[in-house]
DNA sequence: CGATAAATTGAACTCTATCAATAGGTGTGG
DNA sequence: CCACACCTATTGATAGAGTTCAATTTATCG
Protein backbone atom coordinates (compact mmCIF):
# COMPACT_ATOMS: atom_id res chain seq x y z
CA UNK A 1 0.00 0.00 0.00
CA UNK A 2 1.20 2.93 -0.65
CA UNK A 3 2.06 5.45 1.58
CA UNK A 4 -0.69 8.60 2.66
CA UNK A 5 1.21 11.14 1.26
CA UNK A 6 2.03 9.49 -2.18
CA UNK A 7 -2.10 8.76 -2.04
CA UNK A 8 -2.23 12.40 -1.15
CA UNK A 9 0.57 14.12 -3.81
CA UNK A 10 -1.01 11.82 -6.50
CA UNK A 11 -4.41 13.96 -6.62
CA UNK A 12 -2.19 16.87 -7.81
CA UNK A 13 -0.09 14.69 -10.62
CA UNK A 14 1.84 11.67 -10.53
CA UNK A 15 4.75 11.25 -9.71
CA UNK A 16 8.22 9.59 -11.20
CA UNK A 17 9.42 6.27 -9.39
CA UNK A 18 12.39 8.58 -8.81
CA UNK A 19 10.22 11.22 -6.99
CA UNK A 20 8.11 8.63 -5.08
CA UNK A 21 11.77 7.19 -3.88
CA UNK A 22 13.04 10.57 -2.44
CA UNK A 23 10.05 11.10 -0.67
CA UNK A 24 9.63 8.06 0.96
CA UNK A 25 13.65 8.53 1.84
CA UNK A 26 12.48 11.94 3.10
CA UNK A 27 10.25 10.64 5.73
CA UNK A 28 12.01 7.80 6.66
CA UNK A 29 12.59 9.56 9.87
CA UNK A 30 9.51 8.53 12.11
CA UNK A 31 8.50 9.56 15.70
CA UNK A 32 5.45 8.13 17.55
CA UNK A 33 3.29 10.52 19.94
CA UNK A 34 0.50 10.15 21.69
CA UNK A 35 -2.85 11.20 22.01
CA UNK A 36 -3.37 15.19 23.16
CA UNK A 37 0.41 15.74 22.56
CA UNK A 38 1.98 18.89 21.21
CA UNK A 39 4.22 18.53 17.91
CA UNK A 40 4.79 22.37 17.68
CA UNK A 41 3.69 25.22 20.22
CA UNK A 42 2.03 28.62 19.41
CA UNK A 43 4.90 31.49 19.79
CA UNK A 44 7.80 28.85 19.04
CA UNK A 45 10.09 29.44 16.37
CA UNK A 46 9.95 26.60 13.56
CA UNK A 47 12.55 24.34 13.08
CA UNK A 48 11.94 21.18 11.26
CA UNK A 49 8.86 20.93 8.98
CA UNK A 50 6.53 17.99 10.66
CA UNK A 51 4.44 15.67 8.23
CA UNK A 52 1.78 13.55 9.81
CA UNK A 53 2.56 10.27 8.30
CA UNK A 54 -0.32 8.12 10.51
CA UNK A 55 -2.83 9.54 13.05
CA UNK A 56 -4.51 12.64 13.67
CA UNK A 57 -3.84 16.03 14.45
CA UNK A 58 -5.25 19.28 14.96
CA UNK A 59 -4.35 23.26 14.33
CA UNK A 60 -5.46 24.98 17.59
CA UNK A 61 -5.22 28.61 19.35
CA UNK A 62 -5.10 29.69 22.76
CA UNK A 63 -7.40 33.14 23.00
CA UNK A 64 -8.42 35.09 25.86
CA UNK A 65 -9.74 33.71 28.68
CA UNK A 66 -8.67 30.08 27.90
CA UNK A 67 -10.65 29.70 25.12
CA UNK A 68 -9.57 27.46 22.33
CA UNK A 69 -10.01 27.77 18.32
CA UNK A 70 -9.72 24.44 16.26
CA UNK A 71 -8.51 25.85 13.08
CA UNK A 72 -7.62 22.39 11.18
CA UNK A 73 -7.48 18.64 11.00
CA UNK A 74 -4.34 17.05 9.56
CA UNK A 75 -4.77 13.37 8.59
CA UNK A 76 -2.26 11.29 7.15
CA UNK A 77 -0.43 12.99 4.31
CA UNK A 78 -0.47 16.62 5.96
CA UNK A 79 1.89 19.15 6.53
CA UNK A 80 2.10 21.03 9.69
CA UNK A 81 4.44 23.26 8.88
CA UNK A 82 5.42 22.99 5.22
CA UNK A 83 6.16 27.13 4.94
CA UNK A 84 6.68 28.21 7.96
CA UNK A 85 9.80 28.71 8.49
CA UNK A 86 9.60 31.93 6.69
CA UNK A 87 8.13 33.04 9.53
CA UNK A 88 9.81 34.21 12.65
CA UNK A 89 7.17 32.18 14.97
CA UNK A 90 4.00 29.60 15.25
CA UNK A 91 1.19 32.13 15.87
CA UNK A 92 -0.85 28.89 16.73
CA UNK A 93 0.02 25.53 18.01
CA UNK A 94 -0.66 22.06 17.08
CA UNK A 95 -1.37 18.76 18.95
CA UNK A 96 -2.23 14.89 18.01
CA UNK A 97 -5.82 14.08 18.68
CA UNK A 98 -4.95 9.94 18.28
CA UNK A 99 -1.51 8.25 18.85
CA UNK A 100 0.33 9.23 15.77
CA UNK A 101 3.45 8.37 13.47
CA UNK A 102 5.12 11.88 12.69
CA UNK A 103 8.28 12.73 10.23
CA UNK A 104 11.04 15.34 11.19
CA UNK A 105 11.96 16.81 7.92
CA UNK A 106 14.76 19.17 8.40
CA UNK A 107 14.72 22.45 6.05
CA UNK A 108 17.87 21.28 4.20
CA UNK A 109 15.63 17.90 3.22
CA UNK A 110 12.60 20.03 2.50
CA UNK A 111 14.49 21.99 -0.10
CA UNK A 112 16.39 19.40 -1.73
CA UNK A 113 12.97 18.09 -1.91
CA UNK A 114 11.88 21.20 -3.58
CA UNK A 115 14.30 21.30 -6.13
CA UNK A 116 12.33 18.32 -7.76
CA UNK A 117 10.11 20.52 -10.13
CA UNK A 118 7.17 17.66 -9.72
CA UNK A 119 7.46 17.86 -6.20
CA UNK A 120 7.63 21.41 -5.71
CA UNK A 121 4.62 21.59 -7.46
CA UNK A 122 2.45 18.85 -5.88
CA UNK A 123 4.13 20.61 -2.49
CA UNK A 124 2.56 24.17 -3.45
CA UNK A 125 -0.40 22.86 -4.75
CA UNK A 126 -1.06 20.73 -1.00
CA UNK A 127 -0.54 24.05 0.66
CA UNK A 128 -2.93 25.97 -1.76
CA UNK A 129 -5.63 22.95 -0.88
CA UNK A 130 -5.13 23.78 2.86
CA UNK A 131 -5.98 27.24 2.27
CA UNK A 132 -8.37 26.68 0.18
CA UNK A 133 -10.00 24.51 3.17
CA UNK A 134 -9.79 27.20 5.39
CA UNK A 135 -11.75 29.42 3.65
CA UNK A 136 -14.63 26.87 3.48
CA UNK A 137 -13.90 26.39 7.04
CA UNK A 138 -15.00 30.34 7.46
CA UNK A 139 -17.51 30.26 4.98
CA UNK A 140 -18.95 27.12 6.84
CA UNK A 141 -19.07 28.47 10.48
CA UNK A 142 -20.20 32.05 8.74
CA UNK A 143 -23.29 30.86 6.76
CA UNK A 144 -24.42 27.66 7.99
CA UNK A 145 -26.56 26.35 10.89
CA UNK A 146 -24.59 24.15 13.72
CA UNK A 147 -26.34 21.10 12.69
CA UNK A 148 -25.14 21.42 9.04
CA UNK A 149 -21.51 23.15 9.72
CA UNK A 150 -20.95 19.18 11.75
CA UNK A 151 -22.64 17.62 9.08
CA UNK A 152 -20.22 19.31 6.45
CA UNK A 153 -17.18 18.73 8.78
CA UNK A 154 -18.44 14.52 8.44
CA UNK A 155 -18.59 15.13 4.69
CA UNK A 156 -15.33 16.59 4.04
CA UNK A 157 -13.48 14.55 6.47
CA UNK A 158 -14.83 11.23 4.63
CA UNK A 159 -13.49 12.73 1.40
CA UNK A 160 -9.97 13.39 2.78
CA UNK A 161 -9.90 10.38 4.82
CA UNK A 162 -10.86 7.80 2.05
CA UNK A 163 -8.45 9.72 -0.53
CA UNK A 164 -5.39 8.69 1.97
CA UNK A 165 -6.64 5.29 2.19
CA UNK A 166 -7.60 6.34 6.11
CA UNK A 167 -10.93 5.76 6.05
CA UNK A 168 -13.89 3.86 4.17
CA UNK A 169 -16.14 5.22 1.60
CA UNK A 170 -19.02 5.26 4.31
CA UNK A 171 -17.41 6.33 7.06
CA UNK A 172 -14.59 6.33 9.37
CA UNK A 173 -13.23 6.35 13.13
CA UNK A 174 -13.96 9.97 14.84
CA UNK A 175 -10.81 10.38 16.64
CA UNK A 176 -12.00 13.44 18.70
CA UNK A 177 -13.96 14.45 21.47
CA UNK A 178 -17.18 16.04 21.64
CA UNK A 179 -15.30 19.07 23.15
CA UNK A 180 -13.03 19.01 20.42
CA UNK A 181 -16.20 19.49 18.04
CA UNK A 182 -17.44 21.98 20.10
CA UNK A 183 -14.19 24.27 19.62
CA UNK A 184 -13.62 23.32 15.63
CA UNK A 185 -16.74 24.35 15.27
CA UNK A 186 -17.41 27.43 17.94
CA UNK A 187 -20.34 26.01 19.83
CA UNK A 188 -20.58 24.25 23.42
CA UNK A 189 -19.73 20.63 24.03
CA UNK A 190 -24.00 20.27 25.30
CA UNK A 191 -24.58 21.89 22.08
CA UNK A 192 -22.24 19.61 19.87
CA UNK A 193 -24.11 16.61 21.89
CA UNK A 194 -27.56 17.88 20.67
CA UNK A 195 -26.44 17.98 17.09
CA UNK A 196 -24.99 14.94 16.74
CA UNK A 197 -28.40 13.49 18.41
CA UNK A 198 -30.32 15.73 15.98
CA UNK A 199 -28.47 14.11 13.06
CA UNK A 200 -28.93 10.71 14.11
CA UNK A 201 -32.18 10.88 14.55
CA UNK A 202 -32.51 12.10 10.99
CA UNK A 203 -30.65 9.27 9.94
CA UNK A 204 -27.72 10.79 8.24
CA UNK A 205 -25.23 9.45 10.47
CA UNK A 206 -24.73 6.49 12.60
CA UNK A 207 -22.83 6.69 15.31
CA UNK A 208 -21.49 3.72 17.54
CA UNK A 209 -19.11 4.46 20.02
CA UNK A 210 -16.09 6.34 17.97
CA UNK A 211 -16.97 5.29 14.68
CA UNK A 212 -18.98 6.74 12.37
CA UNK A 213 -21.07 5.66 9.45
CA UNK A 214 -22.86 7.17 6.93
CA UNK A 215 -26.06 5.29 5.69
CA UNK A 216 -26.39 7.47 2.59
CA UNK A 217 -23.38 9.67 1.84
CA UNK A 218 -25.56 11.80 -1.03
CA UNK A 219 -28.06 12.75 1.38
CA UNK A 220 -25.57 14.30 4.12
CA UNK A 221 -23.61 16.24 1.39
CA UNK A 222 -26.95 16.80 0.04
CA UNK A 223 -27.79 18.20 3.71
CA UNK A 224 -24.50 19.67 4.28
CA UNK A 225 -24.39 21.84 1.41
CA UNK A 226 -21.16 20.28 0.49
CA UNK A 227 -19.39 20.67 -2.31
CA UNK A 228 -15.90 19.15 -2.92
CA UNK A 229 -14.66 21.25 -4.91
CA UNK A 230 -12.63 22.98 -2.60
CA UNK A 231 -10.26 20.14 -2.07
CA UNK A 232 -9.31 20.31 -5.34
CA UNK A 233 -8.98 16.25 -6.05
CA UNK A 234 -9.87 14.57 -9.43
CA UNK A 235 -11.89 11.40 -9.99
CA UNK A 236 -13.89 9.20 -7.86
CA UNK A 237 -12.51 10.14 -4.52
CA UNK A 238 -14.67 12.96 -3.98
CA UNK A 239 -18.12 11.94 -4.16
CA UNK A 240 -19.40 13.81 -7.69
CA UNK A 241 -22.73 13.30 -6.91
CA UNK A 242 -26.03 15.67 -8.31
CA UNK A 243 -25.30 19.04 -6.69
CA UNK A 244 -27.79 20.59 -4.37
CA UNK A 245 -29.44 23.20 -6.07
CA UNK A 246 -29.73 26.44 -6.19
CA UNK A 247 -25.81 27.68 -5.46
CA UNK A 248 -25.55 30.29 -7.46
CA UNK A 249 -27.68 32.82 -7.56
CA UNK A 250 -27.96 36.56 -5.69
CA UNK A 251 -24.46 37.83 -7.34
CA UNK A 252 -23.00 40.73 -5.34
CA UNK A 253 -22.69 42.82 -8.78
CA UNK B 1 5.13 58.29 -1.37
CA UNK B 2 6.50 55.06 -2.51
CA UNK B 3 3.57 52.46 -3.32
CA UNK B 4 1.36 50.00 -1.18
CA UNK B 5 3.17 47.11 -2.69
CA UNK B 6 6.43 48.29 -1.61
CA UNK B 7 5.44 49.57 1.90
CA UNK B 8 3.71 46.04 2.30
CA UNK B 9 6.72 43.76 1.40
CA UNK B 10 9.12 46.26 3.13
CA UNK B 11 7.16 44.39 6.46
CA UNK B 12 8.94 41.42 5.54
CA UNK B 13 12.36 42.70 4.23
CA UNK B 14 13.85 45.55 2.26
CA UNK B 15 13.91 45.51 -0.91
CA UNK B 16 17.35 46.71 -3.35
CA UNK B 17 16.65 49.78 -5.51
CA UNK B 18 16.43 47.31 -8.25
CA UNK B 19 13.81 44.93 -6.97
CA UNK B 20 11.48 48.28 -6.17
CA UNK B 21 12.33 48.80 -9.67
CA UNK B 22 11.29 45.74 -10.99
CA UNK B 23 7.88 45.74 -8.88
CA UNK B 24 7.17 49.46 -10.01
CA UNK B 25 6.97 48.02 -13.77
CA UNK B 26 5.15 44.72 -12.97
CA UNK B 27 2.23 46.87 -11.56
CA UNK B 28 2.12 49.41 -14.60
CA UNK B 29 -0.40 48.26 -16.31
CA UNK B 30 -3.41 49.65 -14.30
CA UNK B 31 -7.05 49.11 -14.74
CA UNK B 32 -9.85 51.11 -12.57
CA UNK B 33 -12.88 49.48 -11.23
CA UNK B 34 -16.14 50.84 -10.12
CA UNK B 35 -17.44 49.33 -6.71
CA UNK B 36 -18.87 46.23 -6.38
CA UNK B 37 -17.50 44.96 -9.68
CA UNK B 38 -16.49 41.06 -9.50
CA UNK B 39 -12.03 41.00 -10.45
CA UNK B 40 -12.39 37.48 -10.70
CA UNK B 41 -15.53 34.63 -10.29
CA UNK B 42 -16.25 31.61 -8.87
CA UNK B 43 -15.52 28.90 -11.38
CA UNK B 44 -13.19 31.02 -13.70
CA UNK B 45 -10.12 29.38 -14.52
CA UNK B 46 -7.48 31.56 -13.21
CA UNK B 47 -5.41 33.56 -15.90
CA UNK B 48 -3.32 36.70 -14.91
CA UNK B 49 -2.47 37.27 -11.46
CA UNK B 50 -4.87 40.71 -10.11
CA UNK B 51 -3.62 43.06 -7.30
CA UNK B 52 -4.85 46.03 -5.57
CA UNK B 53 -2.79 48.85 -6.10
CA UNK B 54 -5.55 51.64 -4.48
CA UNK B 55 -9.01 50.80 -3.32
CA UNK B 56 -10.52 48.08 -0.94
CA UNK B 57 -11.85 44.54 -2.23
CA UNK B 58 -13.26 41.53 -1.21
CA UNK B 59 -12.98 37.78 -1.36
CA UNK B 60 -16.48 36.22 -1.30
CA UNK B 61 -18.16 32.56 -1.49
CA UNK B 62 -21.64 32.48 -2.93
CA UNK B 63 -23.27 29.21 -1.50
CA UNK B 64 -26.37 27.30 -1.25
CA UNK B 65 -29.51 29.39 -0.64
CA UNK B 66 -28.25 33.02 -1.90
CA UNK B 67 -26.08 32.95 1.09
CA UNK B 68 -22.93 35.15 0.69
CA UNK B 69 -19.87 34.80 2.61
CA UNK B 70 -17.20 37.45 2.74
CA UNK B 71 -13.58 35.37 3.90
CA UNK B 72 -11.00 38.41 3.19
CA UNK B 73 -10.76 41.66 3.31
CA UNK B 74 -8.02 42.98 0.50
CA UNK B 75 -6.37 46.48 0.91
CA UNK B 76 -3.71 48.28 -0.98
CA UNK B 77 -1.02 45.90 -1.88
CA UNK B 78 -2.51 42.37 -1.43
CA UNK B 79 -2.50 40.43 -4.21
CA UNK B 80 -5.63 38.52 -5.28
CA UNK B 81 -4.51 35.23 -6.77
CA UNK B 82 -1.03 34.96 -6.51
CA UNK B 83 -0.61 31.31 -6.57
CA UNK B 84 -4.00 30.06 -7.17
CA UNK B 85 -2.82 29.56 -11.34
CA UNK B 86 -1.83 26.39 -9.60
CA UNK B 87 -5.25 25.26 -9.40
CA UNK B 88 -7.57 24.56 -11.68
CA UNK B 89 -10.29 27.25 -11.27
CA UNK B 90 -11.59 29.63 -8.63
CA UNK B 91 -13.40 28.42 -5.50
CA UNK B 92 -14.11 31.87 -4.58
CA UNK B 93 -14.96 35.68 -5.93
CA UNK B 94 -12.87 39.18 -5.55
CA UNK B 95 -14.97 42.07 -5.84
CA UNK B 96 -14.50 45.66 -5.32
CA UNK B 97 -16.36 47.33 -1.98
CA UNK B 98 -15.25 51.06 -3.63
CA UNK B 99 -13.60 52.49 -6.98
CA UNK B 100 -10.11 50.89 -6.91
CA UNK B 101 -7.12 50.63 -8.90
CA UNK B 102 -6.12 46.80 -10.41
CA UNK B 103 -3.06 45.07 -12.09
CA UNK B 104 -3.05 42.96 -13.88
CA UNK B 105 0.35 40.90 -13.84
CA UNK B 106 0.68 37.95 -16.67
CA UNK B 107 1.93 34.84 -15.46
CA UNK B 108 5.36 35.35 -17.16
CA UNK B 109 6.32 38.83 -15.15
CA UNK B 110 4.71 37.09 -12.10
CA UNK B 111 7.56 34.44 -12.71
CA UNK B 112 10.12 36.51 -13.17
CA UNK B 113 9.04 38.66 -10.24
CA UNK B 114 10.02 35.03 -8.43
CA UNK B 115 13.20 34.70 -10.00
CA UNK B 116 15.02 37.89 -8.17
CA UNK B 117 15.05 36.01 -4.53
CA UNK B 118 14.35 38.95 -2.58
CA UNK B 119 11.16 39.14 -4.74
CA UNK B 120 10.60 35.71 -4.40
CA UNK B 121 11.00 36.02 -0.38
CA UNK B 122 8.66 38.57 -0.02
CA UNK B 123 5.77 37.27 -1.79
CA UNK B 124 6.04 34.17 0.31
CA UNK B 125 5.86 35.96 3.06
CA UNK B 126 2.83 37.75 1.98
CA UNK B 127 1.21 34.34 1.56
CA UNK B 128 1.74 33.20 4.79
CA UNK B 129 0.22 36.26 6.09
CA UNK B 130 -2.84 35.62 4.38
CA UNK B 131 -3.01 32.61 5.47
CA UNK B 132 -2.37 33.44 8.73
CA UNK B 133 -5.36 36.06 8.78
CA UNK B 134 -7.64 33.47 7.66
CA UNK B 135 -6.77 31.52 10.66
CA UNK B 136 -7.03 34.56 13.06
CA UNK B 137 -10.63 35.08 11.59
CA UNK B 138 -11.63 31.24 11.62
CA UNK B 139 -10.67 31.99 15.73
CA UNK B 140 -12.12 34.94 16.00
CA UNK B 141 -15.33 33.87 14.45
CA UNK B 142 -15.62 30.87 16.26
CA UNK B 143 -15.21 32.22 19.47
CA UNK B 144 -15.78 35.35 20.04
CA UNK B 145 -19.14 37.33 20.66
CA UNK B 146 -20.55 39.67 17.74
CA UNK B 147 -19.25 42.75 19.48
CA UNK B 148 -15.45 41.52 19.81
CA UNK B 149 -15.87 40.21 16.57
CA UNK B 150 -16.91 43.53 14.94
CA UNK B 151 -13.81 45.27 17.35
CA UNK B 152 -11.13 43.06 16.32
CA UNK B 153 -12.04 43.48 12.62
CA UNK B 154 -11.67 46.87 13.30
CA UNK B 155 -8.37 46.50 15.34
CA UNK B 156 -7.15 44.43 12.01
CA UNK B 157 -8.05 46.87 9.42
CA UNK B 158 -6.74 49.98 11.41
CA UNK B 159 -3.34 48.15 11.57
CA UNK B 160 -3.03 47.11 7.77
CA UNK B 161 -4.48 50.60 5.91
CA UNK B 162 -2.01 52.64 8.13
CA UNK B 163 1.05 49.57 7.14
CA UNK B 164 0.38 51.28 3.85
CA UNK B 165 -0.11 54.38 4.21
CA UNK B 166 -4.18 53.98 3.36
CA UNK B 167 -5.55 55.24 6.89
CA UNK B 168 -4.84 56.87 9.86
CA UNK B 169 -3.17 55.65 13.02
CA UNK B 170 -6.58 56.57 14.52
CA UNK B 171 -9.37 55.56 11.97
CA UNK B 172 -9.89 54.98 8.16
CA UNK B 173 -12.37 54.66 5.74
CA UNK B 174 -14.93 52.20 5.71
CA UNK B 175 -16.00 50.98 2.90
CA UNK B 176 -18.43 48.47 3.30
CA UNK B 177 -22.02 48.58 3.73
CA UNK B 178 -23.32 46.95 7.40
CA UNK B 179 -24.81 44.05 4.95
CA UNK B 180 -21.34 42.86 3.67
CA UNK B 181 -20.06 43.60 7.63
CA UNK B 182 -22.85 41.19 8.59
CA UNK B 183 -21.67 38.61 5.18
CA UNK B 184 -18.19 39.19 7.26
CA UNK B 185 -19.10 38.08 10.44
CA UNK B 186 -21.70 35.81 9.66
CA UNK B 187 -24.07 37.64 11.37
CA UNK B 188 -27.70 40.05 10.32
CA UNK B 189 -27.74 42.97 9.01
CA UNK B 190 -30.17 44.17 11.61
CA UNK B 191 -27.53 42.37 14.40
CA UNK B 192 -24.69 44.49 12.65
CA UNK B 193 -26.55 47.62 13.29
CA UNK B 194 -27.12 47.29 16.92
CA UNK B 195 -23.45 46.27 17.56
CA UNK B 196 -21.98 49.11 15.69
CA UNK B 197 -24.08 50.99 18.55
CA UNK B 198 -23.37 49.17 21.41
CA UNK B 199 -19.62 49.71 20.41
CA UNK B 200 -20.43 53.40 19.76
CA UNK B 201 -22.03 53.82 22.80
CA UNK B 202 -19.56 52.40 24.51
CA UNK B 203 -17.21 55.26 23.69
CA UNK B 204 -15.04 52.03 21.36
CA UNK B 205 -15.49 53.53 18.18
CA UNK B 206 -17.11 56.67 16.36
CA UNK B 207 -18.74 56.56 12.93
CA UNK B 208 -19.47 59.51 11.33
CA UNK B 209 -20.85 58.47 7.69
CA UNK B 210 -18.10 56.35 6.56
CA UNK B 211 -15.33 57.67 8.22
CA UNK B 212 -14.39 55.20 11.65
CA UNK B 213 -12.56 56.90 14.66
CA UNK B 214 -11.09 55.00 17.31
CA UNK B 215 -10.65 57.17 19.78
CA UNK B 216 -8.86 55.00 22.21
CA UNK B 217 -6.55 52.05 20.16
CA UNK B 218 -5.69 50.52 23.00
CA UNK B 219 -8.51 50.23 24.61
CA UNK B 220 -10.45 48.74 21.62
CA UNK B 221 -7.60 46.81 21.29
CA UNK B 222 -7.83 45.11 24.43
CA UNK B 223 -11.59 44.82 24.50
CA UNK B 224 -11.38 43.02 20.79
CA UNK B 225 -8.63 40.50 22.67
CA UNK B 226 -6.83 41.69 19.69
CA UNK B 227 -3.30 40.90 19.09
CA UNK B 228 -1.26 41.47 15.81
CA UNK B 229 1.20 38.87 16.02
CA UNK B 230 -0.71 37.07 13.29
CA UNK B 231 -0.20 39.81 11.16
CA UNK B 232 3.91 39.17 11.10
CA UNK B 233 5.01 42.95 10.93
CA UNK B 234 7.25 44.87 12.51
CA UNK B 235 8.17 48.18 14.13
CA UNK B 236 5.30 50.84 15.52
CA UNK B 237 2.66 49.88 12.91
CA UNK B 238 1.68 46.97 14.98
CA UNK B 239 0.44 48.92 18.26
CA UNK B 240 2.57 47.14 20.45
CA UNK B 241 0.60 47.55 23.61
CA UNK B 242 0.40 46.03 26.68
CA UNK B 243 -1.36 42.57 26.22
CA UNK B 244 -4.93 41.47 27.49
CA UNK B 245 -3.93 39.32 30.61
CA UNK B 246 -4.60 35.75 30.61
CA UNK B 247 -3.80 35.18 27.10
CA UNK B 248 -2.34 31.59 27.47
CA UNK B 249 -3.63 29.00 30.44
CA UNK B 250 -5.58 26.06 29.58
CA UNK B 251 -3.34 24.77 27.60
CA UNK B 252 -4.64 21.56 25.37
CA UNK B 253 -2.29 18.92 26.76
C1' DC C 1 -12.24 -2.19 40.45
C1' DG C 2 -11.83 2.48 41.30
C1' DA C 3 -10.73 6.96 39.35
C1' DT C 4 -11.09 10.11 35.86
C1' DA C 5 -12.56 11.78 31.40
C1' DA C 6 -16.34 11.93 28.23
C1' DA C 7 -21.09 11.89 27.06
C1' DT C 8 -25.85 12.97 28.21
C1' DT C 9 -29.85 15.33 30.16
C1' DG C 10 -32.82 19.28 32.05
C1' DA C 11 -34.15 23.97 32.86
C1' DA C 12 -33.49 28.78 32.62
C1' DC C 13 -31.44 32.28 30.24
C1' DT C 14 -29.08 35.26 26.40
C1' DC C 15 -27.76 36.37 22.17
C1' DT C 16 -28.93 36.58 17.55
C1' DA C 17 -32.41 35.87 13.88
C1' DT C 18 -36.70 36.96 11.76
C1' DC C 19 -40.34 39.79 10.24
C1' DA C 20 -41.91 44.09 9.34
C1' DA C 21 -42.03 48.80 9.14
C1' DT C 22 -39.83 53.49 8.95
C1' DA C 23 -36.40 56.87 7.99
C1' DG C 24 -32.43 58.65 5.73
C1' DG C 25 -29.43 59.08 1.50
C1' DT C 26 -28.19 59.17 -3.12
C1' DG C 27 -28.55 59.34 -7.86
C1' DT C 28 -31.24 59.93 -12.03
C1' DG C 29 -34.35 61.76 -15.16
C1' DG C 30 -37.82 64.97 -16.21
C1' DC D 1 -34.72 71.65 -8.80
C1' DC D 2 -37.95 68.37 -7.61
C1' DA D 3 -39.80 63.72 -7.68
C1' DC D 4 -39.20 59.20 -7.84
C1' DA D 5 -36.85 54.93 -7.14
C1' DC D 6 -33.72 52.41 -4.77
C1' DC D 7 -30.36 51.28 -1.58
C1' DT D 8 -28.80 51.65 3.16
C1' DA D 9 -29.52 52.38 7.91
C1' DT D 10 -32.48 52.16 11.92
C1' DT D 11 -36.07 50.60 15.12
C1' DG D 12 -39.51 47.42 17.52
C1' DA D 13 -41.54 43.09 18.67
C1' DT D 14 -41.28 38.22 18.73
C1' DA D 15 -39.24 33.69 17.84
C1' DG D 16 -35.50 30.59 17.87
C1' DA D 17 -30.85 28.87 18.19
C1' DG D 18 -27.31 28.20 21.19
C1' DT D 19 -25.49 28.98 26.11
C1' DT D 20 -24.96 28.33 30.92
C1' DC D 21 -25.12 25.90 35.07
C1' DA D 22 -25.56 21.80 37.28
C1' DA D 23 -26.33 17.12 37.82
C1' DT D 24 -26.11 12.29 36.18
C1' DT D 25 -24.81 8.46 33.45
C1' DT D 26 -21.59 6.11 30.61
C1' DA D 27 -16.94 5.06 28.90
C1' DT D 28 -12.11 4.44 29.47
C1' DC D 29 -7.87 3.34 31.51
C1' DG D 30 -4.40 2.10 34.88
Amino acid sequence: MPSALLLKLSQCRELSAEDQALLAQAVAHRRELAAKEDIIRQGEPPADVHLVLDGFACRYKLMAGGKRAIIAYLVPGDFCDLHVGLLGKMDHSICTLQPSVIADLSRAQVESLMRRPAIAHALRWSTLVDEATLREWLANMGRRSADRQMAHLFCELRVRLAAVGAGARDGFRLPMTQEELADTLGITTVHVNRVLQQLRDAELIRLAGRQLTIPDVAKLESFAEFTPDYLHMRGETASGRPQHAGALQAGAA
